[in-house]
RNA sequence: GGAGAGGUGGCUGAGUGGUCGAUAGCGACGGUUUGCUAAACCGUUAAACUGGGAAACCGGUUUCGGGGGUUCGAAUCCCCCCCUCUCCGCCA
């Protein structure tokens, strides 16, 4: 959520920052009402703060009141008081509660150096990394190795769970596990605390990291009768971790990595791009996520997109690195970087796809979360900045294992920084 | 799931209807003393929002787990919820 303050400051601008983000034309009407309904609020603000310094001036005077025909009048006028306190602080609770609802659908700000533009295709690359592969034999993509080679099971999936679900089996788990043991050890390296999360939460959290759990367009699962919903990524465990607290700022940045289970209903999601592992309801994620001061969030997100890429690096994986468009950003980025591999056995000769995603998402969590601190030497406190960023995407990386490490037997080479966590050179060998 | 006990400021811990944003201790910060350190002593020590002011600063509102209620007045009484602890049951 943006600073209302800030938003009436700045109203031309941050109109033109929901265009440039592609957001539904309704945002920018609840943005001008939400301004609107401020107005209206902050005069109402006032009548309440006035009618309740006089309610506490009255029921301190009534206390030592000993007179008992003055006190009868006291406590007569601070009836009225009640009365009228209670009315007026109903219409600011609506009030509030308007303007809060049409200000959370306002996106991020975006950073200036963010390609500007409606759709995806309008990201800049930044860079190539790594050639792909030339491979002289055909080229299977890892649904047909994952079945050759008795890995991934689509069919039981399916049975079991429902479209979208898949079991790993054989060698395909000692892979999943390697990679993240893998991550999680580079990480720790880096300096993040390794956390494992819950895989639900509340949906209070889900709504201050920027997920709407309830609604038509949710890509949440909820779980009936309660208050929780399955995570779609441990960001939101992460940045709930810390909510409602103060921190010093000599603590910042705290950066932590965390493992947690994924759950989308990817709903409206279909065709070849989603073919197998790339789009599916559960797969399991190391997340990055750390707590900074304003001043140092640009810092540490470069810092987050340098460990994805030495991941893909160390993993000997072709990539190229997205300077995300304004349009694709989603509500709480302020600036995104994508890390696209190459998939060989995607599309007719194989295209990149994406495997991570890093953001800065400035104070926009922070301050629906409740998360500040304590400048040293100053009074007072600031909201801290929060990022995110993929480590590995366990299926996506599986996804890019096996196509690129393929044999002409059909087997797959283990990538060498892999074969102490596997524990064997090969996988699919029986 | 059952029975009890609790949730108060950075921490520990008082406070059972009025002058309580809240005793005290610890910690932290500033100062005095000291060759240095320690000790001692003095002082300061929450946040959000908001009015005035160039600022220093001065005022107001809210916050004692969360939400509702009783009352002129609630940390204190009542109801619901959340969380923690102890015991019992169940259990990976």
């Amino acid at each position: 959520m943006l600073d209302l303050k800030y938003v009436i400051a700045n109203l031309e601008a941050v109109k033109k920052n929901c265009l440039d983000r592609n957001v539904p034309a309704s945002v920018v009407e609840d943005l001008e009402s939400a301004v609107a309904i401020e107005g209206e609020r902050k005069g109402l603000f006032h009548r309440v703060e006035e009618t309740r310094r006089r309610q506490n001036e009255v029921a301190q005077a009534t206390g030592k009141e000993r007179d008992a025909a003055k006190r009868g009048l006291l406590i007569d006028e601070g009836k009225q008081l009640k009365a009228a306190a209670a009315e007026l602080e109903d219409q600011l609770k609506r009030l509030d509660a308007e303007i809060h609802e049409r200000l959370r659908r306002v996106p991020n700000l975006t950073h200036p150096d963010a390609p500007i533009g409606p759709t995806e295709d309008l990201s800049k690359e930044l860079r190539k990394v790594g050639v792909p592969r030339v491979f002289d034999f055909p080229v299977r993509d890892h649904v047909e190795i994952g079945k050759s080679l008795d890995l991934i099971d689509f069919e039981t999936g399916g049975k079991v769970s429902g479209t979208g679900f898949y079991f790993l089996k054989n060698d395909a788990v000692l892979l999943e596990l390697a990679l993240q043991q893998f991550a999680m050890h580079r990480l720790i390296a880096a300096g993040f605390t390794p956390v494992i999360t819950p895989d639900l939460a509340r949906n209070s959290i889900l709504e201050g990291i920027g997920f709407t759990p309830r609604g038509v367009e949710t890509q949440v699962y909820s779980v009936e009768h309660t208050d929780l919903s399955l995570v779609g990524t441990a960001e939101i465990t992460l940045g709930g971790m810390l909510a409602d607290t103060v921190l010093d700022e000599g603590a910042l940045p705290l950066k932590y990595v965390g493992l947690s289970h994924c759950f989308r209903t990817e709903a409206g999601a279909a065709g070849r791009a989603s073919r197998g592992l790339y789009r599916v309801h559960q797969f399991t994620k190391v997340e990055m996520f750390a707590f900074t001061t304003p001043e140092t969030s640009g810092e540490a997100h470069a810092g987050m997109l340098a460990i994805e890429e030495d991941l893909f690096q160390s993993l000997g994986i072709p990539y190229r690195v997205l300077d995300i468009c304004s349009g694709d950003l989603g509500g709480p980025a302020y600036r995104k970087f994508d890390i696209e591999a190459w998939m060989p056995g995607r599309g007719t000769a194989g295209e990149y796809g994406e495997v991570t995603s890093t953001s800065d998402c400035t104070d926009y969590q922070a301050r629906r979360l409740g998360i500040r601190y304590r400048p040293t030497g100053q009074k007072g406190t600031k909201l801290v900045h929060t990022l995110n960023g993929t480590a590995l995407a366990l299926s996506r990386a599986l996804i890019v294992v096996l196509e690129n490490y393929q044999r002409a037997d059909g087997l797959v080479d283990v990538p060498d920084v892999l074969k102490p966590y596997v524990g064997k050179d090969v996988l699919g060998r029986r």
